[in-house]
DNA sequence: ACTTAATCATAGCTAAAGCCTATCAATTAA
DNA sequence: TTAATTGATAGGCTTTAGCTATGATTAAGT
């Protein structure tokens, strides 16, 4: 195998056509690269250089090589002012993948102070249920994910994000759309409607309601949590809806959302990557940003 | 300085995603591919693979950086397949430099074996004096020269190629036109026409002919052989013509030209190059080509 | 739950290679 | 003839790429 340190001392014999100067060029003693310059000749076979006592000169072969070698450096130094490049830790492409009931609410709130904090980062956004974000995850397409943590991840790393409360969405005419100092017990025989299957908030949106008493409205299953919005304002039931959505007083001539007291209801939200990922000051960056910008909208 | 091994491991690791079999494809154990990874790594500054039990992926910047690798790689193989090609040292540009009052009457001679025995051989034709061509020798913009050998060359190396014989060229006209067992005493009291200072040929010629008593005329120099035959055609005098430019019958109607008896005035035609030329090989072949070429020609 | 297999990292060693200083040999210039 | 220049040679030192053996961790199978 060639070596590249070879080709610059051919390259300087080249420039210099003086074994002193070229290995003075190459910061290596004159017996250091006249050695390996024969050592690569024989190596490859034929004769680069012509010596002679007043004057040295390239072999029509060596004339031929040398330009051959200033590609193979050009091409090397293109390698390591790339490497120089992708020194920042803070710069680069960054997959992030987020669940569906959370994404169009978070991303809003975050996106102007992570683009602020990390601005060399480009940030692509993934929008997929908690199975296939994890899988990609895995599978090295995806760098974070930002979705509510659950035992079953423990192959991963997780950061808290913040706690986000479920709160109550009822129609305004719903006897509970009133009630001030709400509690989970409240929902005892109330028929909540759900998210379709895959969607993690359904299941932990309904382990609440399970333990209250409440049982699942089986007539229908949503595929959006707008969808199911748009079912709660037209009066065909009540449902849990995280804060985050809740927020902005959407359908708020229509729907009521209240909050629980204690034991407020709420789903952990975490950041999820590999473990020994490799931009962990990215994403101590990410965390410090979400946590901050999160703080100034939950209580 | 990076080392093409080190992009060899990397390229590999992303092919195989596997530390073993990637250390297998080239020829290594796994720990000593492992460990120059992690060397390259360091180096580099920067983490090129993530690393689990179960799945090795690469990182952005390694995924980048595995694209630059290649390249260089490229680059390096591309320098040895050239190196092979040069291999065979009987193929490339060789620049040939002979003498004006020998190129155009030798090299009809030999130019056909030589590309015969050289197929590979690209010959560049110069044509210059005789200290032009040594000093181009010796900067190495020439290769071979073919010239009359003197003494005052030792600095170069020599192979005897052939004695050209020099002719009497006399106008038909001329006392020593027609005279049989000719002999270079017979010059004497003679007035010579010679060719211009600089041409090695007018000394040779003129030293013969001074140590026949002959003299030289200095009424005209002739800056070529041709317009030297052109002035015995027209009668002008005569001179001392190479038996190669004497050949062929030029201008036979009105120039006889007269071969000397022994001693036969000669000038011994060599091949010169540098000594320690890298083409030895070809230099040979190039001897042996014009030593048989010429061998049909002079008797 | 225990065992087995797979896989990457670590430790310790060896051999080769790159580099150095000192010196030689050959040439050129004074 | 002497001194200076220059590339090659000799011998030794240090680094490093490579190996084998082993450890640690995880995934999978019984």
């Amino acid at each position: 195998m060639i070596k590249l340190r070879d080709l610059e001392y051919l390259t300087a014999i080249d420039k210099y056509k003086h074994f002193g100067k070229a290995a003075q060029s190459c910061f290596v003693s004159q017996p250091t690269l006249s050695g390996q310059l024969m050592k690569l000749e024989e190596q490859l076979g034929l004769q680069l250089v012509e010596r002679h006592r007043r004057n040295v000169m390239l072999t029509p072969a060596g004339e031929q090589l040398v330009k051959e070698a200033r590609k193979v450096l050009q091409a090397a130094g293109h390698f390591e002012s790339c490497a120089k490049a992708l020194l920042d830790p803070f710069a680069g492409d960054l997959h992030l993948g987020l669940i569906p009931t959370l994404a169009p609410y978070l991303l809003p709130h975050i996106m102007a102070d992570l683009n602020t904090s990390l601005p060399n980062i480009n940030f692509f956004l993934h929008e997929n249920q908690t199975k296939i974000l994890l899988q990609q995850l895995d599978e090295g397409k995806l760098d974070v994910l930002i979705l509510p943590y659950l035992a079953d991840m423990d192959k991963f790393e997780s950061y808290k994000l913040f706690d986000e409360p479920l709160m109550l969405a009822t129609p305004k005419s719903h006897r509970l759309a009133n009630k001030k100092e709400l509690s989970l017990s409240d929902l005892h025989g109330e028929k909540i409607l759900t998210l379709a299957d895959g969607h993690c908030l359904k299941d932990q949106a309904m382990g609440y309601c399970f333990s209250a008493g409440a049982k699942e409205d089986n007539s229908f299953q949503a595929t959006s949590l707008e969808t199911l919005r748009h079912m709660v304002a037209s009066g065909m039931g009540i449902t849990l809806l995280p804060a985050l959505a809740a927020q902005g007083n959407l359908a708020s001539d229509t729907i009521q959302y209240g909050k629980f007291q204690s034991p407020v209801p709420v789903r952990g939200i975490s950041l999820v990557i590999r473990p020994n990922y490799s931009r962990m000051q990215c994403v101590r960056s990410i965390v410090a940003s979400v946590r901050k910008s999160l703080s100034r909208i939950i209580t």
